[in-house]
RNA sequence: GCCGACCUGGCGCAAUUGGUAGCGCACCGCACUUGUAAUGCGGGGGUUAGGGGUUCAAGUCCCCUGGUCGGCCCCA
């Protein structure tokens, strides 16, 4: 046996003693793991001859999941030590955390999360080691013969259908973790996991926190029993734990609900029901003015505008296939004209309405109010449509997920040799158009079909040409491209487009759908140059997917200080004292001549106290004008940072704010 | 829909072991007239989400309904 073995060591060819181990490799106390032969490893693993070896920091995407994993086990240590009964569910990292599902008699209380972190606190500072022992699936099933949950995923190891709990098992060797009490050398806790871990529990630290406690189903399915979940989150030092919780409390400043109310742009009346929005005045203008840019874009971009009901016949939503598909997401209908006798007997049929949850079949009804000739193609329809949809009431979420939006909805009815450049079109019209709106951090899901499923309707060499050509169009946007295989809905391929916002969250946007089921199903045709007849194209296409979630996204992206354009009062004046008011409000009626959405704050309030207000509510421009300002003609810009430019001359200072309006511009 | 928590004047919050509701902001009035984030004084406003129950007594305890929040499932 040699002496010495060969190793790439982080990069470097390096000579070992045989047997070494992550221990004697790094001495870097930052390094928690190692990745041999781009595989994660306990630093306890022993590298082999020829392996390539990296070390793996605890502050390295890698290096946080193993420590989340790791205190995740601490967190289920914890909770079988106050509760003995408590069986296992699954416990991975999660994206800046970690969670751990438990079977138990009694929901946890939020009281008894401080007594965890207690318990967790003093498994920690212990400094259990976290040792790994490879079991076979007999010997696993012995040793958890009392975790249930646990032998159902090893049951399941070998199954194709694994996907939570692939950090219990993996899909190799099963092993089981040892925590080890360094004193007495006693194995004080174990769980079935793939690992790795980090060495010891004391590298944990202080930087965790228990976050929220929830329920989850097992394996994540409705029809399996329901786990008790708690959330945690951790890091390598109690400062940036700190860092994460201010992230936090940023992102709830940000909370469109917080700042509609805050703002007065909306809000969701009890009296109404759930998941039913109200836009106040000041929310109004911002949506307005959000709808006349896209109505005036969409004018230019070769539109037409067209408007439908919101209710229908039963009829309507059969052909569709919506009542086969998805009536479980639509109001229950209302049943008109029907007539029964005194003995409850039916003497006239009625009619079921349906409040409609989709544009679409009113808008090919459009289409085939006439015969349509190639000449009529591309037949662009848009709508800002109210739809309706039942969602269920634990998922309803302010702007975000409600049961009664307007989509700006577009179905784009072309020939299959028009469709590339149709789809380039309205690829290009929908970034510049969110652009416009602010949004400029973008990147593209491609979804496809599985060619498996059978599912999906319409034949394989259109599927092909339409997603070649999606991906093409998506390709030359120069844009990421993110795959989804599988993920198309069982009528077409899609693109949609997800944006960043201002702190980093993604938010799905437009969608552009291709639709082969819809034309099929309500036989709609064109007449081709050579006087045959064909199926056209049909593509869906929302852009704000509703306003009311591109009105939250704008929210959230420009944390409530909407740009002028948007913005319900672009101006407010302020005058130093009553004596100049009359000065300013000559500025003042100039702007609004222009259209500028200008006031002037003639309250009794002290000026520090107006600038306060008008600061709170986040007006982009507050004139200021005294005496100076009035013998210099000019007013005195109060931004909404506090920054400030004075003097300047009235007319300098009109142009400014209007150029400011017309291009958009943040201030 | 499921699990848990919660619902007090427009908003944010208080109310000892159950003993018939307070504060700040906002609002209204009066005084003050001030150069860049809170002038002072006074006033009005709540059958404690709605309904039912226990009790001598319920904002506090129990049940039902509605709504909100955090998750799960879902999101055409």
């Amino acid at each position: 046996m040699p002496e010495n073995i060969q190793l790439t060591l982080d990069g470097v060819s390096t000579s070992v003693a045989a047997g070494a181990t992550g221990f004697e490799l790094f001495q870097d106390k930052k390094v928690v793991a190692q990745r041999v032969n781009g595989e994660l490893r306990d630093l306890a693993h022993k590298v082999a001859d020829n392996d390539v070896v990296e070390a793996v920091a605890i502050d390295s995407a890698d290096g946080l999941g193993i420590l989340r994993h790791s205190t995740a086990h601490v967190l289920a240590q914890a909770v079988q030590k106050i509760n003995p009964d408590a069986r296992l569910g699954i416990g991975p990292p999660i994206t800046d955390g970690f969670y751990y599902d438990f079977d138990v008699a009694e929901p946890f209380t939020p009281e008894l999360m401080k007594t965890l972190e207690k318990e967790m606190d003093r498994i920690i500072r212990s400094g259990q080691r976290f040792v790994r022992r490879v079991v076979s699936d007999s010997e696993a099933a012995k040793e958890l013969a009392l975790e249930p949950n646990k032998l159902e995923l090893i049951s399941l190891k070998s199954s194709e259908h694994l996907a939570e709990g692939a950090a219990e098992v993996g899909s190799g060797e099963l092993s089981i973790y040892d925590n080890v009490d360094p004193q007495s050398g006693e194995v004080v806790w174990k769980d079935l996991c793939r690992g790795p871990h980090l060495p010891n529990t004391r590298m944990i630290g202080n930087g965790f926190s228990l976050t929220r406690l929830a329920a989850a189903y097992w394996r994540g399915n409705e029809a399996n029993k329901q786990l008790q979940r708690i959330y945690g989150t951790a890091w390598p030092s109690k400062e940036e734990l700190k860092a994460h919780l201010e992230r936090l409390e940023e992102a709830a400043k940000r909370d469109h609900r917080r700042l509609g109310a805050e703002l007065d742009l909306f809000s969701f009346p009890e009296e109404i029901g759930s998941g039913l929005a109200v836009f106040h005045p000041k929310g109004g203008v911002i949506r307005r003015v959000m709808e006349d840019y896209s109505r005036a874009q969409h004018e230019a971009a070769g539109y037409d505008f067209v408007y439908s009901p919101h209710i229908t016949k039963s009829n309507l939503f059969e052909t569709s296939g919506h009542l086969a598909w998805y009536s479980e997401g639509m109001f229950p209908p209302m049943r008109l004209d029907e007539e029964v006798d005194a003995d409850g007997v039916v003497r006239k049929a009625g009619q079921d309405y349906y409040l409609k949850p989709m544009n679409c079949p009113f808008h090919i009804l459009i289409y085939k109010a006439q015969a349509r000739s190639y000449r009529d193609l591309p037949l662009r329809m848009f709508e800002f449509g109210s739809v309706y949809r039942y969602e269920k009431s634990g998922v309803v979420h302010g702007l975000t997920r409600v049961r009664g939006m307007t989509q700006d909805d577009a179905h784009l009815f072309v020939t299959q040799e028009d469709m590339e450049a149709e789809l380039t079109s309205v690829l290009n019209f929908v970034l510049n158009l969110l652009r416009d709106y602010g949004l400029t951090d973008f990147y593209l899901e491609l979804s496809t079909r599985d060619p498996e499923n059978e599912k999906f309707v319409g034949d394989d060499a259109i599927w092909e040409a339409a997603t070649s050509t999606l991906a093409k169009v998506a390709t030359d946007s120069g844009l990421e491209l993110v795959p989804d295989p599988g993920g198309a809905a069982f009528y077409g391929p899609k693109i949609s487009v997800q944006a960043r916002d201002a702190i980093g969250r993604t938010w799905q946007m437009s969608t552009i759908q291709l639709d082969f089921n819809l034309p099929e199903r309500f036989d709609i045709e064109y007449a081709a140059s050579d006087g045959t007849k064909k199926r056209p194209v049909m593509i869906h296409r929302a852009l704000f997917g509703s306003i009311e979630r591109f009105f939250a996204v704008l929210t959230e992206h420009y944390a409530g200080h909407f740009p002028p354009w948007l913005a319900p009062v672009q101006v407010v004046g302020i005058p130093v004292a009553d004596d100049f008011a009359p000065y300013l409000s000559g500025v003042i009626d100039q702007l609004k001549a222009s259209g500028v959405r200008a006031t002037i704050d003639l309250s009794d309030e002290r000026m520090q106290k107006k600038i306060r207000n008008h600061t709170k509510d986040k007006v982009p421009f507050q004139l200021i004008a005294g005496g100076d300002d009035k013998d210099a003609g000019s007013v005195s810009f109060r931004y909404r940072d506090g920054s400030q430019v004075n003097g300047v001359k009235i007319d300098e200072a009109i142009k400014l704010i209007l150029d400011a309006i017309t291009n958009k511009e943040q201030v």
